[in-house]
DNA sequence: AGTCTGTATTTCATTTTTTGCAATTTTGGT
DNA sequence: ACCAAAATTGCAAAAAATGAAATACAGACT
């Protein structure tokens, strides 16, 4: 018996209609089915009287229900007690986050965060990717949310929450870069590329260009993924980002993605800190709970 | 959060050494760590304070710890309140049973009977297998403990309990027997078969002979299992038997199992009786206590 | 009577989770 | 410095859960 098994229990138990049930619990018939059997299995007793055509709560169903309802009740109760105590928590939280990942993770993030700890504050602070681990490094921020970078400081945690895919986008417009694209075989080494300076997309870029062993014509260096997406939507090159970034853009209908076949190495985004700030609550609190899934 | 992972929490939480725990609640290490890291995800809150080198429950732990042992309390209140149902039953089973099943699996499930139902009376009829149905039919008897027969009458209700392996067994003892198994290749229409009249090992035997188109020569026909054991036993001949009859043989150290790679069809062991009479709450008892597995 | 419909269950193939072994990490003791 | 004890993690095999589709079955409708 668990909660899971509890709550479907229970839903069935005042449904008294398996379809229901399960359409409304968002499970399938037979996984339902099967719930069912297993409690009453593991009980040893028979929860429902299926009468070929009706289903009713058994006596003994009716004690298990008495059970399991206290149960949950509890259960709740201990999830409020538990939350409340990260609930008072108060201070400051100075949290860095790179574009990309306030695009993709962070609203939903934050979301839980507020709802636990109602009276943390909260300063935010968005840039470049590289500057993630400098800032916590020199103290300027708690916490920062970015991907995994080449070499991890000795005195930070990092967690992993998502991997992001990487593409590599070009214009939908007609333009030059189209029309050499649209050559066979292509001459990658006269396609224009939009570059990063540095930082995780710049390896991932960097690593296929040495795979296929391509000498790049670089158009244009710009700062931020953002931009790189925007430059290529008007014409100005090819480009390798994140699949979020491009989810996300106001232009996202005007570029689009290459099949070229090449299996960029995913970004491992995550959550990371100096180690010895995870003893502070609300930080760790912070910590927590950007690792938890739901 | 289910029964067991409660159980391991509350355990390693007044062991406070994951060790102990995970040795004396029979489970691996890791098996005990990752549990505890799943509660502590369920529940968004560190559970154990791991202090480098010693163990220790967190504030959040305790007051779980407080949950769970109210839950398991009610939980045990839960089983016996269901279990008083039915051990205030009272009435008379009649229960036949073939030798080869008494061995192995009834006094397992008589055991859990008489804990659950103290009540009831058991009345124990031993007999050949092929017996079993023509008796229940009759109404000389309630429920059988059998192996599935190659035809089952429409009114009846069999669950499976288990399968049981079939072998081939020869003497041990020097004898006319083993000199001819002795030969290579073997003459198989020239050794001696100790066969049953009928029933499940009958039509084993008869699956095998024909399946390598062998006429055998019958040395004996017996009923029951067992003498065919001792007739083995004795050199007599070889015979078809389903394992526990070996293992519980008395003579089960003077005959041999024959490696004769031929898949033989293992006994499907159930219960069986009248569906009708599954509406007699005791016999329904019995009927659910039997399929389950613990 | 025959077909249709709503409901619960089973089968089957697939995905997900759990598990134990072995390796790793960390720290205290000798 | 090396060893021993304790917790965790990586990995691959085993077990369990899952949903789609098939099945079973009783009543409703034509």
């Amino acid at each position: 018996m668990d909660i899971r098994s509890a709550q479907l229990f229970l839903h069935l138990a005042s449904s008294l209609n398996f379809s229901k049930t399960s359409e409304q619990m968002f499970v399938s018939p037979s996984t339902l089915t099967r719930v069912i059997q297993r409690l009453e299995d593991e009980l040893g007793v028979l929860l429902f009287n299926r009468d070929k055509r009706s289903v009713l709560l058994s006596k003994e169903g009716i004690r298990v229900q008495q059970f399991v309802r206290l149960w949950l009740d509890e259960w709740h109760q201990l999830q409020q007690d538990l939350q409340l105590a990260s609930a008072e928590l108060t201070g400051e939280i100075r949290l860095f986050c790179t574009v990309t990942a306030s695009y993709s993770h962070l609203p939903a993030i934050l979301d839980k965060f507020r709802l636990q700890c109602p009276k943390a504050e909260i300063k935010l602070t968005t840039g470049d990717a590289a500057m993630a681990f400098e800032k916590i490094k020199a103290g300027e921020v708690d916490i920062a949310l970015a991907a995994y970078p080449s070499h991890l400081p000795a005195t930070m945690s990092f967690q992993r929450i998502a991997q992001l895919p990487v593409w590599l986008i070009a214009p939908v417009i007609p333009c030059k870069v189209n029309d050499l694209l649209a050559a066979a075989p292509i001459n990658w080494n006269e396609i224009p590329l939009v570059q990063s300076d540095h930082g995780p997309a710049r390896s991932r870029s960097d690593q296929w260009l040495a795979a296929r062993n391509i000498k790049p014509r670089v158009a244009v260096k710009v700062d931020g993924h953002e931009a790189m997406v925007s430059m290529v939507a008007l014409g100005s090159g090819v480009a390798v980002v994140p699949e979020p970034v491009i989810q996300h853009s106001p232009v996202r209908d005007r570029v689009r993605i290459l099949d070229i076949s090449y299996p960029f190495q995913p970004f491992e985004l995550g959550v990371c800190m100096l180690s010895k700030k995870l003893e502070q609550p609300l930080l760790q609190a912070f910590w927590q709970l950007a690792a938890t899934k739901k």
